[in-house]
This record gives structure tokens, C-alpha cells and sequence, in this order.
DNA sequence: ATTCATTGTGTCGTATTGACACAAACATAA
DNA sequence: TTATGTTTGTGTCAATACGACACAATGAAT
């Protein structure tokens, strides 16, 4: 893609794809061709497309999914975060064909998207034609990363706890069916935070979103907890009036 | 302004400016000259300028304040928000110039923001060059509104009150010195519904936001309600933190 | 059969919330 | 000066939600 006269100028789109795996929470990186840094998956936005739907297309390029919750959070628009010399570097090393020189030479906005997706749906994260991996990294270590996509993943964050304050989550995240204590680790993981499992379940079990199955986890050593799904109507009822009013 | 090699090509920045009186909620509008439309206060991006500066800058050209409470909640970015029809229209009319008329034909996103302001504090709000007036109009009942405005009034509305379940408001949108029945008309107001006066007290009180200072209001024809001030560190202390833990 | 970590269920005291009643204050009218 | 009407300040009470616990049930491993 060495045509950009069809692109919307000075814009791109970035999405921080949160994945919950063996009780960690990862992002979706790019390892950068010619550099020890990684990157937000992004890209750019066509004119005659909407903005919404090319962070759709990007999720779909890096991971092979659709239909997944994306929720865009946030516009950077500094100034201070273009950085002529990162391109120069880039046209150098040979990452960036140089026709394509002009067109990264301009000062560029980017929207922040953040996405969670369940770590067990995506077969092979795909690299993108700037990169030339594409792996999950633990949210708490990450390397160095390009320009501001720290706070890009940082803000991210912030907007994911903040929501889940008034919104439920898990669905994308957790597998169909999940135990109580699957989906307490992912709320513990999201907040940086324990949280006392009688009281989370009472909690979540008054929110009436669940659907209690009548099978069990069994393999585990222990107790065969009890598998959940989400009452999907219900979920997306919770997510529009939100579970707490507040006022 | 018809020089736009300056401005970043096809972003524009609109402020949703929320005001407060005689319980109503207001927003700041302009007329649209030539045209029996309303459009938001809004603007281009300088290329050298921090998108978040350029708001400020709207909210100040239209108002005259700075220092204000602004807060960039959406990005507008479909391509069906953008109408060829509608610049042909305000260059024949005269509104744009016609060097300016290729401008105008990109295709552009817009970044939305929302202000809260003091009422009494606009002396004078001042249209900018394709508007001849500048108004507050009520919430409820505004007029025939360019393109997508009344989308991006809508979704500040229902950002702010979403924002209400877990933050303070009321510095800005009120007088320095308050009573406690105004600022629950406020709340009334933005949530659109009635709250009991004095579970209203309690729970505003528990917040530890306020001061209660020793004057009253006087001149009402009934008992004269006590003012008080925001306590400022408190309030915001309790923004950063967040008035609801949720877990 | 015993062990042991984990899960399901329940309790108890406290804090928060929603729904009220009542007294005090203040301009206006008498 | 007093009475009136409405609004404001304060308090109560029951229902609910919440934080901190104890205990029994389960199931693979020993």
C-alpha cells in the first residue's frame, strides 16, 4: 500500500487489544521491523470509510476475529507526539518504503480503541507489514514502545476499570462457560486488586446476569466449581441502563 | 481565515458548552448566517497545535472564559456525517468563500468536547465568522441543527450523566456560593429526574465536597437556605478517585 | 479412607438507601 | 403586629447492601 492518496491525512487508529490468560491480563503487540520496540496494532483510515469500522478491519487483520466488543476511548492529538525522527529512522533501516516518507512526515492523530477478546479464540496473531511479530505481552512488563502507545495502553486501562464501575464485563474475555472464581480472577486482574470471593459472588449473582449451567468444571483438583455463562440479554440490558444508578 | 495549509486536513473540533439557569439546562449555539440552522461552536486544528488546546481555544474565543472544565468525550468519525450538498449550499449563499470550498469538501472527522460553565459568567457570546448570533438554547428544545450537531449534543448529554455516577459536579455550571436546592435542581436537571430533597442532602453531604458557609440566601420568600462553596482539594480529590469504588 | 486445597453457602454487625414526619424560617398578606 | 403559606433544615425507621468472617461439601491425590 504505497497509495495514500486515499487516505484520511494525519490520522490513524490504534487498538489496545486486551486478552485475560493464566490470570494475567495481555495486550496484543507488534514487534517493529529493524528495532528492539513494539507498537499498538493500527493503521489508517480510508476517506470513504468510517473511522469505527477500519478499527473493526485492523482487529480483524491482527487476530482474526469479528463481531468483538471495540470500544473506542479516546483521541491523541498533541502535538508533541510525532517525532520526525522516528520516521527518518524508520525510512532508513528500510521499514517504510521512502515514497511513503512524505506521508508519515505529516503530523498525525491517532484514536485509541480497546478491545477485549477471548486469548483462546486467536489462532495466529498476524504480524502487519511494519512488524514482523506479533505477540501477547503481559500488561504489566511491557518493553519499549513507539511514541506514546504507553499511554495509549495506560488510558486504556484507566477507561476499562472506570467502566467497570457502572458496566458489567467478561463476555469477549471469558470463554462461553466460565466458573465464579474464573471470572473473579478477571475482575481482580482488571481492577489490580483481591477481592473476597463470597462476597464477588453475592455481588455479581444480584447483578442477574448469569445462568447458572448445571455442569461442573472437573480435572481441577479440588472442588468442581460450578460452570456460568452470561444471560446475554441481560448482559447488554446491564450494559445500556448500567448496574448502578448512582442517583 | 482563508489561508488552511496551517490547519490539519480534515479534523475539526466542536464544544458541546453546557450552561445552567432557571433550572434549565442550556447549551451555547450558533445561528447559522443565511441559513434557519444552529450549529455547535467549533473549529479547525492548527498542525502545530495540541487538539485539547485548539477546544480551549473555541470555548474562549466564544465565551471569553478560560480555566474552564472541558472534556473531549467522542470522536465523530462516519463517513455519512459529511454532506457535499450542504457546502454547495453555504458557498452559494456566501457563508464560505470559494477558495475555501475545496476545504470544505474533504471529508472530515470531528473531535467532540463538552464545557460546564457558570451562566452568569458568559457576558457576551460571540459568533464567529459564518454565524451571525450566539445563544443559549434550551436542551430540550432545540431547533434544526447542522449535519450530525444534535448526534454529538445527544452523546455529551449522555456522557456527562453517565459521569455523574462517579463524579462530582457543580464547580463551574454554579455560582461560587450556592445553596443546596439549587445544586440538587442541577442534578435534577442533568439526570432528568426528581430526587428526594433530603436523601439529596445526606448523600451530597457524606461526599465531604462542600463547605457550609455562615450566609444565606435571602430575598426568597420563604426560609433563606444556607450557602455553600465547593472545597476545592476535596473536589478534586474525589474526581481523580472516583466518588463510587464500585469494588 | 485420609488429606487438603478449593468451592458453595450462610451469618452477623455496620453502613447506605429510600420513604417519610416535623419543626424552623421568612416574605407576604391581613 | 400577627397570621399564612411555602420552603428549608433536621431526624427517624425499615429495608437493603456491604465487609468480614466460619463452616460444610467436594474431589483428586496420598
Amino acid at each position: 500500500m504505497s497509495e495514500t492518496t486515499n487516505l484520511h491525512p494525519g490520522l490513524s487508529v490504534d487498538c489496545v487489544i486486551f486478552g485475560f490468560h493464566e490470570n494475567e491480563l495481555k495486550v496484543l503487540m507488534l514487534k517493529m521491523k529493524q528495532m528492539d520496540k513494539w507498537a499498538l496494532p493500527g493503521g489508517f483510515v480510508n476517506i470513504k470509510e468510517d473511522v469505527d469500522k477500519e478499527a473493526i478491519n485492523i482487529l480483524q487483520r491482527r487476530t482474526g476475529l469479528k463481531d468483538i466488543f471495540l470500544h473506542q476511548f479516546h483521541l491523541f492529538g498533541n502535538v508533541s507526539r510525532n517525532n520526525q525522527a522516528y520516521v527518518d529512522k524508520l525510512v532508513k533501516k528500510g521499514v517504510i518504503e521512502p515514497d511513503m516518507k512524505e506521508w508519515f512526515q505529516q503530523r498525525f492523530i491517532t484514536v485509541g480503541y480497546y478491545a477485549l477478546v477471548e486469548f483462546a479464540n486467536v489462532q495466529e496473531p498476524t504480524p502487519d507489514n511494519i512488524s514482523d511479530k506479533c505477540e501477547w505481552l503481559p500488561l504489566t512488563e511491557l518493553p519499549d514502545l513507539i511514541l506514546d502507545h504507553s499511554e495509549i495502553i495506560h488510558k486504556a486501562h484507566q477507561t476499562l476499570k472506570t467502566q467497570l464501575i457502572y458496566q458489567p464485563i467478561g463476555i469477549n474475555l471469558l470463554p462461553e462457560k466460565f466458573t465464579m472464581p474464573e471470572l473473579q480472577a478477571l475482575y481482580e486482574t482488571l481492577l489490580e486488586k483481591e477481592l473476597d470471593r463470597r462476597n464477588f459472588r453475592r455481588k455479581m449473582l444480584a447483578y442477574d446476569i448469569l445462568i447458572q449451567t448445571d455442569e461442573r468444571r472437573k480435572g481441577g483438583a479440588h472442588k468442581a466449581p460450578i460452570l456460568y455463562k452470561f444471560d446475554k440479554d441481560k448482559y447488554h440490558q446491564a450494559i445500556e441502563k448500567g448496574l448502578k444508578s448512582g442517583w
